[in-house]
DNA sequence: CAAACTGCGGAATACGTTTTCCCATGGCGT
DNA sequence: ACGCCATGGGAAAACGTATTCCGCAGTTTG
């Protein structure tokens, strides 16, 4: 159900290129970098050709050079067609594209912000997006947040000066502010104006929206946990107003519902790896009780936890099950190997575009299932 | 060691954020997106308002209204660049970036070609350009060549078309095609006409240049395996045509130089996880021999080859020493940890920025240290 | 055979800015 | 008083392209 040579449908290669080398002594390379003037860009000096040299160089007038480069409405003779061609290659032409945006009135740019490139999380969601963009021949600016709501809010300011034919943003998270409220009324705004706006996991909102159904997920996972056997359950979350975290924590529990199982112990902690650390131990500390399985709302906490329940002589998938929500690469290589929740990020950013691409109700909401993965961390219990 | 807000200075916190909800039933998510027409973007219809509706609505000319909000060498009086002001927010007015740059004759835009956003080899570089564009108050558009050349050639030469102030490409690796002189023809035409390109791991070319010490990285690990007792050693490396795989093959053989240490055992296999493993047993299968520890080429090898050991039996960081190269996040939570060598990715982004952007030679070249980071997975061996 | 039509080239205009040039005003020195 | 300079406003000319409109062939139609 995936389209053959572009899009991996799954994420699951773990694949790290890396490159080439120096040209200094390898003992010895310069630090890390002079601090060079880092706010006075230079202008560009030279001059690139322009439309009216290869008209000037194919004998013709600038329309026909125009028409017979970009073949609008209207035809050129084959003739001129093939002069101006080659003046053009001649003089390696290329249509300036903020001349053509303004003399059209539109471009052909795709505004994305995210919280933030580094993240694996957010770089999948942007790769997909890009395969869309340019399968669409548009053309795609980047610009990240940082987690401020404030930059968030600039940037969508300042990229409407872009006039893209889209924005799509994904990474806000905030709840109710009053920058959050800026940022939907210069995002309404935008819209009115002509664009298009898509939004990647976000809720409630009066925009194109594609989002990933953690409750749903983490329900489903619940329900192939007990399956499993496990009916004693501990979760580590972070702060609700996080809300992934709330989604995944509440599509637990509502997985558990009606299975009699008694409910889990809660722990909130940070979202990272060292906050499924810390909770391991703050278990393990007051004792396991008769806890068979946690449950972390994201990978690196399980993977985290699972660290800590080995420093605490636990072993992980034997004495204690754990289970996580991304299914990030490394989950199939740690020990044992973690059971997840695989999110379709790419898909995501692909369904984004699709979304900004439709003629459709411009506000319509498009949910993307999550998919649970079970493997060793979870074994099956031994039915007693 | 995590980052407080905003960008933090060594990739190494191996967070994996996630997100929000859905709207549909958390059982029966629909389907993989009805396939919308991903071809035809509706051209905006609505209109902005322009720099002569906010000069109107302030009852001044289009010149005091352009020079009021951007603040040109001249001056305007406070008077009207309150009333300017005003009009402008009133009326939600964004400059049209297009037209500025049409004016000026000069983008404000920083294009960005790599491999693939989503590798987070390639991402965290995007992420160090980014801040470092975003610092200097550039924009930056992104490009993902997916390995092709060809796509890189056409990458670039539409970018041209775009005029960006710095074209910056990262990921192409291609040997002495007529698709690589292409490119460098093609950048050298964007430079004489004023443009300012870096290149990133890539080496002896007319342009500036930031380069990864993979040569003295990995003649760095080798002798600190050398110093933790290690004399044997096996190589798992991919194709020689790939230059980082072979840089660091021959830095580790030249690491070793002098040491008097026997020549290493060299597997040839895939840049992958699965190559890794592959590799590995085919080394347990040939018998190890005296092996005492291998060196893969890169993290996710090193990490494939560690379960493959494991799978024969054999306890990596015991029985056989592990390391590999890049130190990506996973090293640290894979079991034993693993040693690597670090390399600077987000700086080089900024590097390759501030190389951009400083007024020297625009052809310097800038090494970046790689930094070996020991960790159980090569214990010291015992003094015999 | 005149009239209408088609095909295509070019001049001119538009797009939204910045910037140059010109002009009006007012303060100052002599 | 008179010229000068400083200050700041506005008209207009760019910037590079698309497009409308006009005009000139050449061709079809009645």
């Amino acid at each position: 159900m995936e389209d053959p040579p572009p899009t991996p449908a799954t994420p699951a290669t773990p694949a790290t290129p890396a490159f080439p080398g120096t040209s200094a002594p390898p003992a010895a390379p310069a630090g890390p970098a002079a601090p060079a003037g880092l706010t006075a860009p230079a202008a560009p000096t030279g001059s690139a050709a322009t439309l009216h040299d290869v008209a000037r160089e194919a004998g013709v007038s600038i329309a026909t050079a125009s028409r017979a480069l970009n073949g609008s409405a209207r035809n050129v003779r084959a003739e001129n067609v093939a002069r101006v061609r080659a003046a053009a290659a001649k003089l390696d032409y290329e249509p300036h594209l903020s001349a053509q945006a303004i003399a059209k009135g539109s471009t052909r740019t795709v505004a994305l912000v995210v919280r933030d490139v580094a993240d694996p999380y957010f770089s999948t969601i942007a790769a997909g997006v890009t395969q869309a963009a340019t399968e669409a021949g548009l053309i795609v600016t980047m610009a990240v947040a940082d987690g401020s709501p404030e930059r968030e809010l600039e940037i969508v300011r300042t990229l409407r000066g872009q006039r893209p034919r889209i924005i799509i943003v994904t990474g806000s998270r905030i709840e109710g502010t009053t920058t959050r409220d800026a940022l939907i009324e210069e995002l309404t705004q935008y819209r009115t104006a002509g664009g298009r706006v898509v939004l990647i996991s976000q809720r409630d909102l009066p925009f194109g929206t594609v989002t990933i159904d953690d409750r749903g997920g983490s329900a489903a996972l619940a329900r192939a946990l007990l399956a499993r056997g496990y009916r004693r359950f501990a979760v580590f979350h972070a702060a609700p107003s996080l809300r992934t975290s709330r989604d995944r924590h509440e599509g637990f529990l509502s997985g558990l519902d009606g299975s009699g199982a008694p409910a889990p112990l809660a722990f909130e902690t940070g979202f990272t790896r060292d906050g499924g650390h810390e909770a391991a131990r703050r278990l393990v500390g007051r004792g396991m009780g008769d806890v068979e399985a946690v449950f972390a709302v994201n990978d690196v906490m399980a993977i985290g936890a699972m660290t800590a329940f080995r420093e605490a002589g636990l072993i992980p998938g034997r004495d204690i099950g754990v289970a996580g929500f991304d299914d990030i690469a490394p989950a199939v290589d740690v020990l044992p190997a973690l059971t997840s929740v695989a999110v379709p990020l790419r898909e995501a950013g692909l369904t984004a575009m699709r979304l900004a691409l439709s003629t459709d109700d411009p506000t319509a909401h498009h949910p993307l299932p999550a998919q649970v993965t079970l493997r060793s961390s979870t074994p099956h219990r031994p039915t007693p």
